[in-house]
RNA sequence: GCCCCAAUAGCUCAGUGGUAGAGCGCAGUCUUGGUAAGACUGAGGUCCCGGGAUCGAUUCCCGGUUGGGGCUCCA
């Protein structure tokens, strides 16, 4: 004798047996890892309520993944346990294509450690063990985490409880504390660990499409006070297949790294010599570089920017007026001290001055506008420099070109009235976005740093928050691009717009920030003078498009996986004759091409030609040109294109125009 | 800055308590006829730097430098 609940499954109202699990509802569906009842994610095990809505979640779908991640931190953690029994547990989240777990153990793990800890996890995997999941009140989870003093914390016991971590959400944070069991096949329990959940019905749906990946330092809770704990990392996916598929990706990611292919197509370098985080480039790279700022100069005096230069070292005053020594001295480079003078007592005869390299350019543009008396009929006024600044990054976060000490920006600062502000900030949201895409990028994304309902933390007049918001707001609109709003991002004067964009294989980078700024102009006493005569202050808007020249460099060398579009290639034409007396022939060519502006050389090397033709390929040059017996009879030469196709015989005029074409048109 | 790992030829990397190797690249010679590696010969090393224990260190230990993976931070 049963009773009866209804429900609503998949969107259809059905009726089941009161007390009916989710394992019993979805027998039949193997894939099924996980139930959304109500909009939350529940475990198969639990009995679905009456009324519930219900649907199921497959191990393929994001949700699906998350959860099998988790389980498999946990399956980790249990082997981690085993194998190291006084290992404490920090927390353990899913993110993005895996999952890590935080241990405090005696010494850190070793490579050889991760390969034991994954064939602990493989025989684990094997016992069909299930999850179980425990409600406990706090007494209760405090008695069953007694071994675990970073659980206890989260529980709120000890210092610092009250912030939570990132990712501790998966730990504690629900209505009601959990506990989750590993409970082997003779039901007993053997691994516990405070955890909100779900977890997969049972553990062999891990299978062995899971690895270790690496191991990390990083504190407990983020904080650099706290100790620090050792990470594991570890990926899971629904079959091997999607495993095998993932690591294909971290390798092309791999093959595609900026360093990687800077050194093989021969573009910077860091030397040692220099320091730390400070780039050279090599001919080739500079030519990639160079290319890049021709045409953003151009596409920038189009609209209506005028270059400035200025130094790279200034006395600590300008540093100070601008606030940078008080809020950002931790980024700058120390002080360089200079003419100080001592008498034979060593007494200071003469006081010294410190300099400091500059960390940004806006003050040095401030300058320039502050140089003499400015009227309204010259706002807006649009100063860019390529300029190169210096931060003291701490050592640890260098990497590449994309997080340096030396980099130089492509800045701008535009002086604007407040009635400019709106139309000039969608003007210069539309340049960074038609700027970028003659790059070849086109996957991009918008993030508006707003400021929030905490008044007293923002200055600035309602009104100009609310016409510098709205413009930001508008423009991002308009672009139809995806955007997001950040409140209490903005910086305390004023709002910013952020873009982001997404490369050849899906990683996502910070390029661009247009930033409005009425508080340097305030500090600098900047002033114009309006139409009725009375003087008036201009609101700054600070913009870098690709951030920094060197990052972007990087960012394209990576997007492009070295195979540059003709128009930024290091080399963009080479000549190989098929044999030696085809030499003169090509050569001619060639320098009908230079003449054309176009970076064309031939190869009359001893090496043989498939020998030539494959060099040419592994150095990625667009265009090959080819010259022999069949050519030279009809004045033509073949082409070689990087995918490997080829057009022979082509008219040779017509090839040339073809490559200053494709050129001149940025083509690829 | 903190934790861990690494550093050997121009590059990628083997290797060793008794001062060192491969492949590629480079140079030379002989070659060169149609789309990703012709053959041979050769040059090239302060085994990152400094200190220590050792009869002896590139190898072991300590310190530093640079790089890498993370934490934190960010263009």
């Amino acid at each position: 004798m049963s009773e009866h609940i209804s429900i609503t499954l998949n969107g259809a109202p059905t009726t089941l047996e009161a007390g009916t699990t989710g394992t019993a509802l979805f027998a039949d569906s193997a894939s099924t890892v996980v139930m959304r009842v109500d909009g939350e994610l529940w475990d198969l095990a639990r009995q679905i309520p009456a009324d519930a809505e219900v649907q199921p979640v497959s191990i393929s779908e994001p949700e699906g993944l998350d959860v099998l991640r988790h389980s498999t931190a946990h399956v980790m953690a249990q082997a981690v346990q085993q194998l190291f029994p006084d290992a404490k547990l920090g927390i353990g989240p899913y993110i993005t294509d895996g999952f890590y777990f935080d241990f405090d153990v005696e010494s850190p793990f070793t490579p050889d450690d991760l390969k034991k800890i994954e064939k602990a996890m493989q025989k684990i995997i094997n016992q069909n063990q299930t999850f179980e999941r425990e409600v406990v009140d706090l007494q209760e989870a405090t008695r069953q985490m007694a071994d675990e003093p970073y659980k206890l914390e989260l529980l709120g016991h000890g210092q610092g409880a009250d912030s939570m971590a990132e990712g501790a959400g998966v730990e504690v944070g629900g209505d009601v504390i959990t506990v989750y069991h590993n409970v082997d096949r003779t039901g007993e329990r053997v691994w516990s660990d405070l955890c909100r959940g779900p977890h997969l019905p049972n553990a062999k749906l891990i299978t062995n499409a899971f690895a270790v990946m690496r191991a990390a330092g990083a504190y407990w809770r983020g904080q650099e006070s706290n100790p620090q704990l050792q990470r594991l990392y570890g990926t899971a996916w629904p079959t091997k297949d999607d495993l095998k598929a993932y690591k294909e990706r971290l390798a092309e990611a791999e093959r595609r790294d900026h360093r990687r292919l800077g050194k093989e197509l021969d573009l910077f370098s860091f030397p040692e010599e220099v320091g730390s985080g400070l780039s050279v480039w090599h001919p080739k790279g500079a030519v990639v570089r160079g290319e890049m700022e021709q045409h953003a100069r151009r596409r920038h005096l189009e609209a209506g920017y005028s270059y400035v230069y200025t130094p790279h070292i200034s006395k600590s005053d300008l540093f100070a007026t601008s606030g940078h020594l008080g809020t950002y001295a931790e980024d700058m480079w120390p002080p360089i001290h200079m003419d100080e003078e001592r008498d034979e007592q060593g007494q200071v005869t003469k006081q010294g001055q410190d300099y400091y390299l500059k960390p940004m350019n806006c003050p040095m543009h401030i300058l320039i506008y502050a140089e003499r008396g400015r009227s309204y009929r010259e706002l807006p006024m649009r100063l860019a420099e390529n300029g190169t600044v210096y931060r003291n990054e701490r050592s640890g976060t260098l990497h590449g070109l994309t997080r340096v000490r030396g980099f130089t920006q492509d800045d701008a600062h535009l002086f604007v009235r407040e009635d400019q502000l709106e139309e000039e900030i969608t003007k210069v949201v539309d340049f960074v976005l038609s700027l970028l895409r003659d790059f070849g990028l086109e996957d991009f994304e918008l993030e508006l740093s707003l400021r929030d309902e905490q008044q007293e933390k923002w200055i600035g007049s309602e009104q100009y928050w609310e016409s510098a918001t709205q413009a930001l707001r508008n423009v991002a609109v308009a672009s139809g691009l995806k955007y997001t709003e950040i409140p209490g991002e903005a910086a305390f004067y004023g709002p910013k717009i952020d873009l982001k964009i997404t490369d050849a294989i899906g990683r996502k980078w910070q390029l661009s920030t247009v930033q409005v700024d009425p508080n340097l102009p305030e500090r600098f006493d900047l002033e114009y003078t309006a139409a009725d005569g009375s003087r008036q202050r201009p609101i700054m808007i600070h913009r870098a498009l690709f951030g920094s020249i060197e990052r972007f460099a990087a960012i394209l060398v990576e997007h492009y996986a070295g195979a540059f579009p003709a128009w930024l290639a290091p080399v963009q034409v080479r000549g190989i004759p098929v044999a030696e007396p085809f030499n003169d022939y090509l050569a001619e060519v060639i320098e009908k091409l230079k003449r054309r502006g176009v970076r064309a050389e031939l190869e009359d090397g001893t090496d043989r030609f498939p020998k030539k033709i494959r060099t040419a390929s592994k150095e990625k040059i667009p265009f090959v040109l080819i010259a022999g017996g069949d050519d030279a009879e009809s004045d033509a030469v073949s082409f070689r294109f990087r995918d490997g196709s080829q057009e022979n015989q082509v008219p040779v005029d017509e090839a040339v125009e073809r490559i200053v074409r494709t050129i001149e048109d940025r083509e690829v």
